[in-house]
DNA sequence: CTAGGTGCCTGATTGC
DNA sequence: TGCAATCAGGCACCTA
């Protein structure tokens, strides 16, 4: 599932390869999965793409956005031109929703199994009115300790409190259960119940798990979807400390790691290491 | 403010 | 072997 360092990943791929292209023509074999007219985007030029915690934005030349979200399955590759790009290569397969054929010959495909992801062709102000509902991006120079800190001004269990996109844009499940175990936080523990010590070890675990993350292309997992544009896997999967790691030996005690249900997901933590 | 539930989806897994 | 039930979860939306 495609979190803050994937879909920066995805981001970092496309930026020196498709910006200045232009969309010739869109074809949508899914209408749910695309909101809006694709005719307002086919003629357009890809000026900029940008992130904010899981959602892409590329920025059209008639000022327009296209807006995406991948949720649980949802994959963008890029074909390039002369290459067939079958199901083997990521391109089109049968969780195909939209196609995007840009005029150097290059073809963007938006795969997505669940149908739970999105594209939607939104203005500036509809961008500005959708990140409004989200907090700083973890990647954001406004991402302080201070804001960290103030955030967790909830008595809820911090594992939902970081799963919470309008305080903390960008975090998933993979890499809350990580973070926390990197800090030796009980997931249930309530947010606003821990020290500021404790506080600022998590906000440190957070960017260390995220930034580990991102500099290995983000975590291909095994029930997953994520991959690069050009269908490559990412590597941080061989690198989770908890996650999906029920009844394995803890990194740190060799204890076994421990699975609850938390807001109806999988949550990973060893029950030695952290303590309520 | 909070907790809890449902719906959206489909491929993989489990149970019989 | 086949087929049905269960599971996975980001997020919006609903109720209490």
């Amino acid at each position: 599932m495609p979190e803050l360092p994937e879909v920066e990943t995805i981001r970092r791929f496309l930026q020196p390869t498709i910006i200045g292209l232009t969309i010739k023509k869109i074809d949508i074999l899914t209408p749910k999965s695309f909101v809006g007219n694709p005719k307002l985007a086919e003629g357009q030029k890809i000026i900029d793409i940008s992130r904010h915690g899981k959602q892409l934005s590329f920025h059209l030349s008639n000022n327009l956005i296209l807006h995406f979200h991948l949720k649980m399955t949802g994959q963008i590759i890029l074909v390039p031109p002369l290459s067939r790009g079958g199901p083997e290569g990521g391109g089109v397969s049968k969780s195909t929703r939209v196609i995007f054929y840009l005029d150097g010959g290059e073809i963007l495909f938006f795969n997505d199994q669940r149908k739970f992801g999105w594209i939607k062709i939104i203005s500036n102000d509809e961008l500005a009115e959708s990140q409004s509902h989200l907090g700083r991006d973890l990647l954001d120079s406004g991402f302080s300790l201070k804001y960290f800190t103030s955030q967790l001004n909830s008595r809820r269990p911090v594992k939902l409190v970081l799963l919470d996109q309008s305080r903390f844009a960008g975090i998933g499940n993979i890499y809350a259960n990580d973070s926390l175990f990197a800090a030796r936080i009980h997931p249930l523990a309530p947010a606003n119940s821990l020290s500021s010590s404790r506080a600022k070890k998590l906000y440190q675990s957070v960017l260390e798990v995220i930034n580990r993350a991102l500099s290995r292309q983000g975590s291909t997992a095994a029930d997953g979807k994520y991959l690069l544009p050009d269908g490559s896997p990412g590597s941080h999967q061989y690198y989770f400390q908890v996650y999906q790691r029920a009844g394995e030996p803890c990194p740190a005690c060799s204890g076994p790691l421990s699975r609850i249900i938390l807001g109806g997901r999988g949550t990973f933590f060893c029950p030695h290491c952290q303590k309520l």
